[in-house]
DNA sequence: TATGAATGAGTATTCATTCAT
DNA sequence: GATGAATGAATACTCATTCAT
């Protein structure tokens, strides 16, 4: 062995993020993570500095990812606010869906050392919807004084309907009744 | 059990409240509660039976106080739903103002234990803002299939703003960007 | 309780200097400390901040204790050269005796934090004996241009005949052999 | 086994004979000896089996080369023995010079097992000097009925005028000190 | 032979909880 | 009731050693 695996370092990244969203920060365990990505607890060490630095490297890596993925959404979805809209809200809830707890993850609040790399990521993330209602703006599609608090807005609907909405809601409903709110919050006067 | 101190339980309570929302549940020792409370680690097991109970304890009684605090102000507020929407609003970010941590506090991700009390409190805030809802639907004021989903949103919009927007954003500004997109999303069409 | 114990200090303190006599300082583990002193682990913390610390008070009390010995027996002994120096060398080997690992300790060599105060204690030993080296010069009785060095070379000597002297002998073969040297080797001229 | 490079051997023994005598045994890594020696962690055991093994190794070596110089010196050097000892104890300062940390290393305290091996190289060394002694004895010239704490003694106040003598005193006044206790605490009476 | 990634046993330290005073 | 000394379970992290390449 020469050289650090990458596909190891997924495989700790990948269960460090289930469990760290599953579990408040202080209740995961190294011992857990390892077990979970069936390596030694030192190997951790090989591929995070701390606990801390594995932490953060999971949420960003998950921020990084969902950001990646809306951008390719947005490549192949028309020049329409509303549309495009929709289109990252549907990416959002599909997120959540392949990965169940990185969404909880985004702020379940264990402020950290790195917290800046946290907060560039989600920043990142916020940005794409910020820009959709800018665009959407200067199309006249869209009528919002401030659409950088509607991107947060955006961002702390999907949250809510997941962690507070119905168990058993199907995502579908979920979107809709949040597109039904923000569209309609953000949407030009008629004509 | 004869003699407790109603004064003393209250000063330990609001140190607690204090801390958990400064930081993160596991960061927060009891010696530090004792500390700021000025009195012994002891006597906090006088008041409350472990550091989950006097968490769960702290979070709920905020909670339970700005249930109260809206339920004052609607009975003094027009039977109006945006007007009373506008309230509650008001009353969110002014006790934001006031307590100036709960709703970091309002995080997920804490002792699942006693949960369920949480989560309760949680719920007795939101359906004060639901049945303002649904007394709008049934004005005709409002058109909102699913109030229990928006008064969920009503909550997340209010703590992202106060987390996520610029920091020094005046709370009139932050009321007005909130209830514009919550106004218009659920509004009734014009006539 | 609501004072600290001076006497469970002092348990702590000897059993742990006895520990790290017997052992380099890493393979003390604070387990044995805490099972040699019949208190729990974290007792220890209550009375030293950490390992290095309880090391340190260790040396330090018993290099305080072996200077207080030292001093007490000048105080009824003869203002004579070689007699007070051979004082001094029976009351070294005999806190030897009576410390058994004491002495062992005075330079193991774990390089500390707090190493000023354990270099303090031990040149407040040393002295004692440069003292004693410079009355004997002003009296005539003592010829010796560095009493600095031969003071380091007294307690080097007892320090050798016990780690590297035959394991049986008496000390006071040891104390002969020890003074024999020193005190020919700094001898006035005998008119 | 076959091809084992002696100058790597020599490389690594060199590095780890600096490192332990600048830090006490277990704050010494293999990786930081590895590192000094510029090869891998496992090259280390190539050619020795544990880090104890490693440890017993450098001092040894040490002391064997010292033993090897002092050998080569007395065999260019009368048989007179307060010459013979004062190119001893010359020899030990030199020595200490060319290998500033070997002195240092000659503290106590260290891995037990193979402690057999140090306590011999040690007394290798130690031997030279008694011979020295009870030549002299036999000749006249040395009054001493214990050379073998004697040596130790001479070993013990060079150690001692190195670790505790003045930090810029120069090496001649301190083998002059040394010299003059340790000679005149010998000597034979004149006549 | 040389390497360094992988491993897990070992340990200092923290902290919620108890209880004697 | 109030206190804080006492406790030991729990955990992040280190590092000697192994072994696949």
């Amino acid at each position: 062995m020469q050289t650090q695996d990458p596909a190891k370092r997924r495989l700790i990244l990948a269960s460090a993020a289930r469990l760290f969203a599953e579990q408040p920060f202080h209740d995961v365990t190294l011992e857990q993570v390892a077990t979970a990505a069936r390596v030694g607890k030192g190997t951790l060490y090989v591929y995070f500095a701390s606990k801390d630095q594995l932490y953060t490297a999971a949420v960003a890596e998950g921020l990084s990812d969902l950001a990646g993925t809306i951008d390719e959404r947005l490549r192949v979805t028309p020049a329409d606010a509303p549309v495009r809209l929709s289109a990252i809200v549907e990416e959002l809830l599909g997120f959540s869906r392949r990965y169940p707890h990185l969404f909880a993850l985004m702020r379940s609040g264990h402020p950290i050392a790195g917290s800046g790399e946290l907060d560039a990521a989600r920043r990142r993330v916020a940005s794409r919807i910020e820009v959709v209602l800018r665009d959407g703006v200067e199309r006249g599609q869209i009528d919002d004084p401030r659409p950088d608090l509607t991107a947060q807005f955006a961002l702390a609907m999907v949250r809510a309907s997941l962690l507070y909405g119905p168990v058993d809601a199907p995502h579908a409903d979920l979107a809709a009744q949040i597109l039904r709110v923000l569209l309609r919050g953000v949407a030009a006067a008629p004509n």
